[in-house]
DNA sequence: TTAGTTGCAAAAGCTTTGCAGGAGA
DNA sequence: TCTCCTGCAAAGCTTTTGCAACTAA
């Protein structure tokens, strides 16, 4: 909520731009990418330039206040989460709202790989897309 | 195996080089970008252009012969699976190797995904990442 | 013959970097 | 004051496109 903090937290300046870029994503229910905050900024800002933003959401991300979104068009998307516990999201491919699901099956997933393939798992990739309720009904714009 | 085959199969005509990207990807239990796919052409031909090999390789991911790997870097891979039924993979990120998971659940995606968010899942992306069997005892070289 | 392929060069994007000037703490 | 940030311009890289020449069927 309060971005100030956030960012200070992660031992960043807490310029007004940097701010400005979480605040932008953190009342967004969908994913941007660094063009479209960009946008956004200037009608904020007369001078940001595209790699302020790009610089920005790296640090945030690497900070883990924000998240990559992984996209088959293979652009760099961020997602700002509420929530902050090991979950993973159900994309609206439609209009790019992005959903919590419970589901996870991290346990199996370990289980498996180190019963049976004797490997050791570092992370996992689980991401579902389809289209959300009100995009399913009719609606839906898919690009 | 029969690449000549396959790729008539789909529809395209069967050129040296496009039966020998097949080949190439058939032959390796690793995932590979279309630079390095390129390089060991080299050596089979003397003049392979690399956009040959990015037209082929998009074609043949089209037809459902080989698929595309999502990495971190944003950059296009692709892995020949043997396997034809829905799974998943556990991706080295050491050796590159991939392996089969049976492990999927898709049943209790859709199922939340319908019940809860009253959504239409479309399709879901399900990587594992992590050190296979020889790297995890001490020789992986991560890169 | 002829539609599908390919090589080359060039373009297209998106993303990153260098660096001098600017601004939080 | 002193790092850390930012804007601008330029570079970097991977991937795509245009087009004439070529080739599998």
């Amino acid at each position: 909520m309060d971005s100030h903090r956030t960012v200070k937290k992660l031992g960043l300046k807490a310029t007004p731009k940097r701010i400005a870029i979480l605040e932008i994503l953190s009342e967004e229910f969908v994913y941007l990418c660094p063009e479209e905050i960009w946008r956004k900024l200037q009608t904020r800002f007369k001078r940001i330039g595209l790699p302020t933003v790009y610089r920005n959401l790296e640090e945030l991300s690497q900070g883990g206040v924000i998240i990559k979104i992984i996209h088959p068009d293979r652009k760099l998307y961020y997602y700002y989460c509420h929530n902050t516990n090991h979950h993973h999201h159900f994309v609206c491919i439609s209009c790019r709202k992005v959903q919590d699901l419970e589901f996870c099956g991290e346990e199996q997933i370990i289980k498996e790989v180190e019963d049976t393939l004797k490997g050791k798992v570092v992370s996992h990739l689980f991401q579902v897309y389809g289209f959300c309720r009100e995009c399913s009904h009719g609606n839906a714009i898919f690009t």
